[in-house]
DNA sequence: ACGGTAGCCAACTAAACAGTTGGTTGTCAA
DNA sequence: TTGACAACCAACTGTTTAGTTGGCTACCGT
């Protein structure tokens, strides 16, 4: 008794569905952003997404799963926005700064679930793994060597340099390098950008 | 009818009750590190302190205060073992790595507590602002320029430098980049150090 | 035109939670 | 010796929470 096709439209309107499963998404997406997983409250997701919060558990299973869906949803955005690093990455920092600038949400989702350990790595959660694996192929190619550990830590620097001004907001004030104006953001993608160059073009090919 | 000294000893024993409050912050600190202030639970730290749970309440009020007071003690205990950084830039940034890699702890209540953004803007921490500051002067010193906002950037990315293979660890691991064995942490300490000497001696004096 | 079912919801449940209460004990000042 | 009071605890309370249930509705294939 197999239904029609694999992506069945759904019953009520035709994308009722996945309109839903969206608005939980976005909404989701906020609420954990401002307060983390365990912060989080499923019926306030469900109030600002205008549905109930049955559905979270019909569509996602639980807090958690939504969380992780939520996650999926921020990485295949940014990743759209990003080059790889191998094409120039001191562009690539830029382009990293830029967008965490623009979407501050994204990274506060990545430091909760950093803070957040789960005491099993999480089985579909492959891509991840492929995707750094991709970038780290990309910076190797373009350094001519082969990927090893050492491009690794490279790529996780340059990362880490992009979005080192946002992690710790009142930290970066207290030095004077306050993000406020979009001159003082400027003056840092800038400073980000000029470390990131001079740190690449001298780099020694490590031991 | 005023007691005898300010600091009394107390009834029961007579120092029973530093004890049992020092036994709570202990305790609690260990509690925020691991699960943050919307996470921690009040009966566990009672239970992991060995006290009943009514005496955070009698001692600290509620338990974001409690929070508070971790904070305050766990920075007090930092008698910032870190050298100024214009000593030698470098260094500065190992020193900082190797800071952190043995207290994860007091990184994790510092992200958390980043991340949880209260209304009331924390009091008294006029301290904080004068050992940045220091901070940027001894390393403008070192570069023989003034004290100015890129100095202060350029400390802030020192800092974020050493910090940042610790603040998202499970992405570093992603990146083959763990931190799980001493010869690993001893490759990431050399790749940053290697980093930070690489962008600070070809420097270029900003625009 | 009608039975099956996906999508949805209001109302419910059991557990977990922060915070409280009332009372007991041991110490110390008088 | 005693009585006042700090320190402490077991047990309780009211609320909030993640997660569930049973049923209603509108669409869709037949």
């Amino acid at each position: 008794m197999l239904r029609d096709m694999p992506n069945s439209p759904g019953p009520r309107a035709r994308s009722s569905a996945a309109a839903t499963k969206q608005a939980l998404l976005d909404s989701a997406r906020d609420e954990f952003a401002e307060h983390g997983i365990a912060g989080a409250r499923v019926d306030r997701i469900a109030k600002r997404a205008g549905v109930n919060k049955e559905r979270i558990y019909g569509y996602f299973g639980n807090k958690e799963k939504l969380f992780d869906a939520v996650m999926k949803a921020a990485m295949d955005e940014l990743v759209e926005v990003t080059a790889m690093p191998g094409d120039n990455p001191v562009d690539y920092v830029g382009k990293l700064f830029d967008y965490y600038v623009r979407n501050p949400v994204l990274l506060r989702l990545l430091l909760w679930e950093s803070l957040y350990h789960r005491t099993n790595t999480l089985p579909e959660q492959q891509w991840r793994v492929d995707r750094c694996r991709q970038k780290v192929v990309s910076l190797a190619d373009r350094l001519g060597e082969e990927p090893s550990d050492e491009i690794g830590r490279t790529v996780l620097t340059l990362k880490g340099l992009a979005l080192m001004p946002m992690v710790m907001p009142q930290i970066a004030a207290l030095f004077g390098a306050s993000m406020d104006t979009p001159e003082s953001i400027a003056q840092m993608r800038e400073h980000v950008m000029a470390f990131a160059r001079t740190a690449m073009e001298n780099r020694t090919t490590a031991e």
